[in-house]
DNA sequence: ATTAATATTTAGTCTTATCTAAAAATATTT
DNA sequence: AAATATTTTTAGATAAGACTAAATATTAAT
């Protein structure tokens, strides 16, 4: 049984070693938990103990199969805490993770299973992204950022990169939520900002670092 | 900020006050939280320092209003949360208690508010204890122990006085659930065990102590 | 009023999770 | 290839929460 804190640090690697490379550094692991690096090597050497990661020191882990699942049992947990809040209680889609954050350590299989079906067996949580099964299989709906479209292209916002309050606060005032369809309209070359057209109604800027954020079926 | 530890250990005092004496004995707080006297007496002098209690050793201690306010607020959250598991997810009355024990520490006064909503303000928990209002106040219906009734007398089942699932699973057995009209029909001198009738459909032999963990309404 | 029994507290230890400061290993520059 | 910079680990502390064993205080019994 993991405890909160060996749960945090687990998925924290999880969704660090998506990024880019296998193995991943002590250092993005303190960044990422806003811990010390010092922390965090005493907490590898538990996780590595009890295999759910490999770890050779100095050269960073990396999560193992079992350590995998266990990442995404809490991550299975996460989102769908996150649609419940959503669909049933009424929070606003940035609102939703520093609660789920709390939530997603509840052990009870049971709760999560009957979870999972009043919700209606969601796929996607409100911020588009996909929620692992009992088996944590995942399904991965193909999605670019937005940034990467050409001037008159088009796509549907699928999910967000950055889940953060403030970015989705500025996704709702311009309206930009999931399932709105964007429109490139101009690339401005000085900054990379785009002009874009939301649902065929609203017209604006936004920077090339928004852009980077929203991820959408091209 | 009261930490999970602390809020339990608030929450058995607030419980153990309210039966008899006001001021609660080391030992009756280690039994009911399965912990040694001795781990008790640290715990008792950080929440005298925080003020949610008054201590003075050897004489036991006392809630204070603060510490009450706090424990109410745990004792809402485990109620309502158990209502949800009942209503929404379909557990039955004796599964959802060890859920509800970890949820009651989830911290997000706007998940209880809307969880309170979307309940539809519920009164009661699922083994009829009342559920505290925001600002801690209690509906308390008038109830009495199965065991008090005289032959002939009879009653609605409102709570009952022992949540544990081997009691509750029992009482699903022979039918009586929150309620259901229970008749005295017999008081066996012997062992003060009694024949009773519920719903007019089943009638049943009870055991002294079984009768005096059901409530009802006279 | 002593003595015996019980309840409570203290002293000292352990585990988990964190930290700072210093040492060691690895990576990057010159 | 050295020198420098960065990253990672170790050493030593701290705080929360729990425990055992021993010491005190209180209560009950003689
Ligand atoms: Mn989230
Ligand atoms: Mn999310
Ligand atoms: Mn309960
Ligand atoms: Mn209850």
């Amino acid at each position: 049984m993991l405890s909160f804190a060996e749960e945090n640090y687990l998925k924290t690697i999880y969704h660090l070693s998506l990024g880019g490379e296998k193995n991943v550094s002590t250092n993005a692991i303190a960044d990422t938990l806003n811990t010390k690096p010092a922390s965090v090597t005493d907490m590898i050497r538990k996780l590595s103990k009890k295999s759910v990661i490999n770890y050779k020191r100095y050269r960073g882990v990396e999560i193992s199969e079992d350590g995998k699942k266990e990442a995404l049992k809490v991550i299975r947990k996460h989102r769908l805490w996150e649609v419940f809040l959503v669909e049933k209680l009424k929070f606003s889609w940035d609102e939703v993770h520093v609660v789920a954050e709390q939530l997603e350590h509840i052990k009870s299989p049971l709760l999560i299973k009957r979870l999972d079906e009043f919700l209606g067996f969601p796929k996607f949580d409100p911020h588009g992204d996909p929620i692992p099964d009992e088996n944590g299989e995942i399904l991965n709906k193909p999605k670019v950022a937005l940034s990467k479209l050409e001037v008159n292209e088009q796509g549907i916002v699928v999910a967000v990169k950055d889940s953060s309050s403030l970015f989705l606060q500025y996704l709702d005032k311009i309206g930009a939520y999931l399932g709105a369809k964007i429109k490139v309209n101009d690339r401005i070359a000085f900054d990379g900002s785009l002009e874009i057209t939301i649902d065929n109604k609203k017209t604006v800027f936004i920077s090339k670092e928004v852009a980077e954020n929203i991820l959408v079926t091209d």
